[in-house]
DNA sequence: AGGCTCTCACTGTGATCACACTCTTTCTTC
DNA sequence: GAAGAAAGAGTGTGATCACAGTGAGAGCCT
């Protein structure tokens, strides 16, 4: 059974006549709580329940059970041991390394994709760029924020990497709900775009080294307008007091 | 139970006191399923069904729909057009880029290791390694690259990563049963720990850059020997055909 | 005999009910 | 009056039933 001997082993694979391959009710539920995760819906800290949940997208519990389950998997969610699940909260250390991951990750990404990339696909990315930039200039930051997103996703998925997209997503789901509360309160107040534009320049020129550099210096930008976030002034004093007994 | 009349707001944070978030059914099979996956009980394109499974492990299949749809998410498992669900055959450019980002993640998992670790904790993994070692040495394939794995699981435990720790177990979900399949039958038949004891070594001497390296060189031994098991050679000359529609 | 169709077992999915447990609130008692 | 105990609502979890869709096999017709 490890390899099927007849070779049109394929049903219906690559045909895919039927367009919904996510016809279930659970996957609908489950890319709506994501996006909500993604778009800042849900705070950090905030607790769920399952029949809320049910109750706000219309559903019953059942699928909302499942795509929760998924969620805690991938680390947008936790369950406290009192059973109670909420959006976890963000702690300076746990930051600090989704943001590397995501250097490492999203840097390799990037140089897949400028190698794949079309100018067609370049220019979309551009003009994500520029709806970014202008929804950050007219002060409307949950736009500019979805659309940064759309930029590097967009930028990523030029890569075709079926391994390295799903994780990257989940960086993101988990980071989603610390970044739209920082952001849209004090931080971020001085972003430029200036290392997407880097990054174009680099896709366009076809140079993968300078494309990577161009997203890691974007992310080490990210990095330091959260970890000067207000959040973090009390948490780093309050840390300071339980950072001896680690070795 | 009852003392919580003057207590303010803090639900129990911190304190978590039961021991037991580990309780469910769902969770128990969850693990004892991951288990199998990384021991090769099952094989790349093996199909599994819900009742099946349920049976096999002597539950209902609900805490097994909940497991399985985690393990969907994880890569681990996919799921048909046809709503059968199978263990995902791998291919040879999935390999590579699997390999890729366990080779970027687990580098930078054994750097953070290597500045956290303890020397208590650094002869664990020599005893693993030895374990290992003495395995292959016997022919056990098996038990050999379960100490493998746990060769490199116990190293990067010593990072305390959250976020790194999950995401790697995730890539061995995704490679275990092609390794097993691969390895169990032809290929790893001149493995030798050299980088293991380059990693002890560097472990000991406390220089990070060393430890990646060792980590990364045993990662690019697996794999040669995984490039050049037999299930390509024919893959190979397949993909030929399918390679130009790329661009 | 060969090709077609119908049937039936079986799949994952969703809904509903039952249960153990936690937390809150209220009532009882000192 | 205040502390403690008991009842209540609400939680996630597990089991069972119902259902649409798929796939294979038997049965029929040409």
């Amino acid at each position: 059974m490890t390899r099927s001997a007849t070779a049109p082993v394929a049903r219906k694979e690559a045909p895919a006549g039927p367009p919904t391959p996510v016809g279930s009710v659970e996957e609908q539920v489950y890319r709506e709580l994501r996006d909500r995760f993604m778009s800042g819906v849900f705070l950090p800290g905030q607790v769920l329940t399952l029949r809320n949940l049910a109750a706000d997208l219309g559903v019953s519990p059942m699928p909302v059970r499942q795509a929760v389950r998924c969620l805690i998997v991938e680390g947008a969610l936790e369950i406290l041991p009192n059973r109670i699940m909420q959006v976890p909260r963000m702690t300076r250390d746990r930051l600090v390394e989704l943001l590397g991951v995501r250097r490492a990750l999203e840097g390799m990404a990037t140089e897949a994709a400028c190698r794949a990339i079309t100018l067609k696909q370049i220019s979309a990315i551009e003009k994500i760029h520029h709806s970014s930039r202008r929804a950050f200039e007219s002060g409307d930051m949950r736009r500019s924020l979805a659309m940064n997103q759309r930029f590097h996703f967009t930028l990523y998925e030029a890569a075709h990497s079926t391994v390295l997209m799903p994780i990257i997503q989940g960086l993101w789901l988990q980071a989603g709900p610390f970044m739209h509360l920082a952001f849209s309160s004090t931080a971020g107040a001085h972003w430029d775009g200036v290392h997407h534009v880097e990054l174009l320049q680099a896709l366009r020129d076809g140079d993968p080294a300078a494309a990577r550099q161009a997203i890691e210096r974007d992310i080490n930008k990210t990095a330091e307008a959260l970890l000067v976030t207000p959040h973090f002034a009390a948490a780093r004093a309050e840390a300071h007091d339980r950072r001896l007994p680690k070795a």
